[in-house]
DNA sequence: TTGTAAGCGTTATCAC
DNA sequence: GTGATAACGCTTACAA
């Protein structure tokens, strides 16, 4: 059987005070006796007691409880590093506040709704880190509208209506591009997640402006979009390898895509980084488990996830957070496929 | 300015009767007349109110929260495909019954307590999920002796002592030896997770049965554990080609390890298969992106959490799970690593 | 400085 | 059938 369970006013009647009295004792209030503070604590560390949360969480209107909701499907969360980076970064720094992470996903726009509804129309979770914005997201119109405190991971625009933890996506891509430009490459692609993505368009720019700026032209049959399943990206590539002539270089939207890329092109003969250089974002450990080992944009996710906590939790507790606005650097990793 | 929140006590004003038919009704009591009922219907709609979860928690002594505790340092959960896995799969099954999962990573034994401490003394949560279990867990220990709700990925004993999911460890490590041995390898290797780990110790078991049946000494030299990290794999690996002669098969725990030893072992200018063969466990997306692709055990890890995740919210509302243990059939998967 | 008591928003047990 | 009313365990004015 479980342990019946204590309350305060247990511990009050074992240590001839009042309810109230304890509760003073757990929150630290100063004008305690120290005698009487005292006689709390031994019986509280006498008992193991711990205070109720559900209680704590009615009572402070507040449940110390974040929420992270991934919109994949599991089966498409499975593989993707980001997402396990990111829900540990964003763990260990919740943990440091004494808050904890709650992770949903949905797939489909119903069960998206639904789930916003579940999560903080009925106030489970204090707060919401969102990422894989679109152009135009309703989660995020709504979510403004309600007043309800939340971080983006991403861009939106404009900039200053949300709190925003980003790396500079359009600057990464066109350095990314530069560098395969530079390295000798003329006919890059570009394959990017689903088209709505802020973050797809972001780079799609990016890499626009690299072209742009050595006086590559532009060719939209080089850009493709996946939808972040294996199958999608690898028809990508089979897409582009129909081209005549195919490209020369590959820029996809992460190293998933990019790996999976890599391995349709293989299946089909292509040498790389000969024939056609591939660079990643994310610089997940997956780019030394494949050969050739994968070149990638490093984009801090324990960093990223860090900045944006912090910031919803000040958010949450009424303090101004550091920036509207917080951009983390990126750097190229050269590898072997480009 | 977030709205003013909505109870029950505005919904029953408006709709002109008391706050308690409003909550029957919105449980679904059926002896609310007809009328009432779509009059209070009619005004929780037109306001989109929705009950305090906060609230419901309190009364209801529920939170309809499960808890996962991993029990890895964050980076080393960042590349690990199992927990993805793990994780993706536990949540859509927890959405199916109204619940949500909360996670947390604890590395240091003190924040496991901690954690452990947080989540179901305070009764954050109504269940835990446990993995990686250790020959003698105090998390068991205690989590048994204070009546929570848990289900373990793993195995303990006794066996009959907690409810468990898992799949058969001895036995399928036991097969995929046996497959290497009958490809013709003698020399084979093993590489575990931390020793404590029951499921090390029960592949290696696995292990060790199947180069008994088939006459072949043990030899200690050969066996190896690791942290989970890609450091401590490679480390292994380096030390199995030190040996004369050196191994010509490895079995690893998971696809990860597998895949770290791979690369240590081609760097080294190790031919895969022909000098050594590999096999890992998971089958992660993973096996497919690396070269040679890996061979591995499928462990359906949907199923696996599926299961954990049923049988956990029976316990927590009181049904009768489906049965103490249950296990899941693995299978292997051949590629080209051996 | 400490105790008493009023909620926090529900659910559920009473009477009517 | 429906409406008061008492918990659920805690925090925090307000009294003393």
């Amino acid at each position: 059987m479980r342990a019946a369970k204590l309350k305060q006013v247990e511990i009050a009647r074992l240590a001839g005070v009042s309810q109230a009295t304890v509760s003073r004792v757990l929150k630290g209030n100063p004008q305690v006796k120290e005698e009487l503070r005292q006689r709390v604590l031994a019986v509280v560390q006498e008992l193991g007691y711990v205070p109720d949360a559900r209680a704590q969480s009615l009572r402070s209107q507040r449940t110390r409880l974040i929420g992270l909701v991934v919109h994949r499907a599991p089966a498409a969360l499975a593989g993707d590093p980001f997402f396990s980076a990111l829900i540990a970064a964003i763990i260990e720094h919740a943990a440091k506040h004494d808050y904890h992470l709650c992770v949903d996903t949905a797939r489909t726009a119903r069960s998206q709704r639904a789930i916003y509804e579940e999560l903080l129309r009925t106030r489970r979770v204090d707060g919401l880190i969102l990422v894989e914005s679109e152009t135009r997201d309703r989660r995020i119109e709504r979510l403004t509208s309600e007043g309800f405190p939340f971080v983006l991971i991403g861009r939106y625009e404009p900039e200053d209506a949300t709190y925003s933890v980003d790396n500079d996506n359009i600057g990464a891509a066109h350095m990314a591009t530069d560098y395969l430009i530079r390295t000798g490459r003329r006919r890059i692609a570009y394959i990017g997640g689903p088209a709505g993505l802020t973050v797809t368009r972001d780079r799609l720019q990016g890499y626009r402006n690299a072209l742009e700026a050595h006086g590559i032209p532009y060719d939209p049959h080089r850009v493709m979009f996946t939808d972040f399943s294996e199958r999608s990206a690898a028809n990508a590539m089979a897409e582009l390898l129909s081209l005549s002539p195919h490209p020369d270089a590959v820029l996809a939207l992460d190293d998933v895509i990019a790996a999976c890329a890599m391995l349709e092109a293989k299946r089909r003969g292509v040498r790389i980084p000969d024939d056609i250089a591939f660079v990643g974002f994310n610089d997940s450990p997956l780019c030394r488990y494949v050969e050739p080992e994968l070149t990638s944009v490093v984009v801090d996710i324990p960093l990223l996830a860090g900045k944006a906590t912090e910031t919803l939790i000040a958010l949450v507790e009424g303090r101004a957070p550091e920036a509207k606005r917080q951009i983390v650097p990126t750097r190229l990793v050269k590898r072997e496929s480009a």
